[in-house]
DNA sequence: GCCGTTTTCGGCCCGACTGTTTTCAGTCG
């Protein structure tokens, strides 16, 4: 039975394939909006089939939900073989390649039958490109060079490396050049867990020094642009960097455009059309009028539509809510006042328990769990249950002395390959808290691996579950999960899940922060910091919980410890009972 | 190919930069 995937897949290349026969582009973009709303999807496509509702999906009609109907019935549609035939797969990767798009892959192509990246290199090499028309010398040059960094380049960079190298810029263009407001747009404002290349909005009055000083940033490996308003740098870690002046009087037009997401922004200048008005990254306009633009607010109040932040705007609900005058009202930092998963260097943390906590309470913090980790982490020296004990009695003597802070004895306690707990039963009974996580047996299947968090689920002492999917962003997957199955569980014996706030962690992820808030599971925002400058990450955290739409009442720890102690303790009394 | 509190037909977001053009097409975001 073909999946979601198989059948957004199929649309895909359709859509690629329509482009290079130079169809109507908005044909082309219906397949790709209708594949985007495939792999959105929760559910397998035979199910809503089945049902009857495949065209009450957005971006589906009368003639693609035959296309996959006949996909599901057969595993392949006419239309696609066909095309596929006129068009080799390798035609449409060659659109791959920066600066080849469907006219220009088309021609190459009719004109040189070229149907491979490898075969357009080649003939690039050899001078071949330079006949036909409309291409030079220079054009050819920068195909071979945009191969060869097609080849080597991560495709898309964690936010743990974007983020500082954007907070970099900044700071280096302030020193540089007369800046005025200067702020990162993108998906990085967004906080997506990696980015395709950072995008910085500058104000200044003299741009073209802006523009000048982007070209000698130190990390500057080739500049790929530059005009009088917008130049774009690739970094010595193959980074693209695109930096833009505008007038002070568009930059919140320029923000709310730069910010994205390309569907928010869609959705909003399509909306913005139906009132008469129009959209840019110069300001919202009726006629000749310009209504506002300074701010990203003056960008949606003529519509009527209350602004959502940053991390909401992919267009999954906000815009519509917005419309509806729903205010937006998302967890925020100021609204946590406890961390519940932090390390000392008695594990694998840096620091001592007396300056975690002393971190911890400089943040504001209320409370905080010392959770480090059980035996079976060896590595990160796990604590036998002697030195738990003794670290708790460590704790209890710092509680009497300080008055603005509590800590929690907690442990992290590793989920062992069958589902059980490091720590027997007696001892987990002694902690304020529990967390649990896995830390092994990444690869179990995924049946195997779900029993194993059901069963660690089971346990009366277990409160949360840390870095629930063990996915490191670029690096390792997630572990195979049947997460809905997992969460109803939690959610049945009141197990919070925990948003790990690593910005190589990033889990839950945001598509799983909804699915939880749907099945009513408690959440928690930790820092796991390993040292006092980790509690820092907790924007990460938050940003998170904020594009899977996480209220303060969906997150634990906003609420003060006198509410928190009674509701763990309740918890444990009644899964024991 | 989708979609509808303007529309069941005629819309569907918009501007900057590049290269090769002597006025603009293609690509990108």
């Amino acid at each position: 039975m073909a999946t979601n995937y198989d059948v957004a897949r199929i649309f895909l290349e359709i859509a690629e394939a329509l482009e290079l026969s130079g169809q109507d582009p908005y044909r082309v973009r219906a397949y790709r909006n209708a594949a985007r709303t495939l792999l959105s999807l929760e559910e397998p496509l035979a199910e809503i089939r089945r049902r009857g509702e495949l065209l009450s999906l957005p971006g589906i009609g009368e003639s693609l939900a035959a296309k996959i109907a006949e996909i599901l019935d057969s595993g392949r549609l006419r239309q696609h073989d066909e095309l596929m035939e006129h068009f080799p797969p390798g035609v449409a990767a060659m659109m791959h390649v920066p600066g080849v798009g469907p006219r220009t892959a088309q021609t190459l192509f009719r004109e040189l039958g070229l149907t491979s990246v490898e075969e357009l290199e080649h003939a690039a090499r050899e001078g071949r490109l330079r006949a036909l028309k409309g291409f030079g010398a220079k054009t050819e040059a920068n195909i071979l060079q945009n191969i060869a960094r097609l080849r080597t380049r991560r495709q898309r960079i964690p936010l743990a490396r974007a983020y500082p190298l954007a907070q970099q810029v900044i700071h280096l263009l302030r020193a540089a050049a007369p800046v005025r407001d200067i702020e990162a747009a993108g998906s990085l404002r967004r906080m997506t867990e990696d980015v395709g290349d950072i995008d910085i909005l500058v104000t200044s009055d003299d741009p073209a020094a802006v523009m000048a000083a982007v070209t000698r940033l130190p990390f500057v490996q080739r500049v790929l642009a530059t005009g009088p308003t917008k130049t774009s740098v690739l970094s010595e870690q193959d980074v693209q960097v695109d930096v833009r002046v505008v007038a002070p009087e568009n930059f919140g037009a320029a923000l709310q455009y730069f910010t994205g997401s390309k569907e928010h922004n869609v959705k909003l200048r399509t909306l913005a059309v139906r009132q008469g008005l129009k959209l840019s990254e110069y300001g919202i306009f009726r006629g000749d009028t310009r209504l506002g633009g300074a701010t990203e607010e003056e960008m949606y109040r003529p519509l009527g539509i209350l602004m959502y932040p940053p991390e909401l705007r992919e267009d999954r609900g906000e815009i519509e809510r917005g419309l509806a005058g729903v205010p937006p009202d998302f967890v925020e930092e100021r609204h946590l006042r406890g961390d519940l998963h932090v390390h000392t260097n008695a594990s694998d943390g840096r620091a001592s328990l007396r300056a975690m906590v002393e971190a911890a309470r400089e943040r504001g913090f209320t409370y905080v769990a010392i959770s480090d980790h059980s035996p079976a982490r060896g590595n990160a020296r796990g604590l036998s249950a002697a030195r738990l004990r003794a670290q708790a009695r460590e704790i209890r003597a710092l509680n009497r002395e300080l008055t603005d802070i509590t800590i929690l004895a907690a442990s992290e306690v590793d989920i062992r390959r069958d589902g059980t707990l490091d720590y027997p039963d007696d001892v987990l009974a002694e902690l304020d808290l529990c967390l649990a996580s896995v830390h092994s047996a990444f690869n179990l299947s995924r049946e195997e691996q779900t029993a194993r968090l059901l069963r660690a689920i089971d346990s009366p002492f277990l409160d949360i579950i840390a870095h629930p999917t063990g996915r490191l962003v670029g690096t390792r997957d997630p572990i195979e999960l049947d997460m809905r199955r997992v969460m109803t569980a939690a959610a049945a014996h009141e197990v919070a899940l925990e948003i790990n706030s690593w910005p190589e962690r990033l889990d839950l992820n945001d598509a799983h922060i909804l699915l939880a808030r749907e099945l009513g599971v408690p959440l928690v925002i930790d820092t796991d910091a390993h040292a006092p400058e980790h509690f820092d990450n907790l924007k990460f955290g938050v940003a998170t919980a904020r594009r899977g739409w996480a209220t303060p009442a969906d997150i634990l720890n906003t609420i003060p410890l006198s509410q928190l102690l009674p509701r763990l303790r309740r918890n444990r009394l009644r899964k024991a009972a």
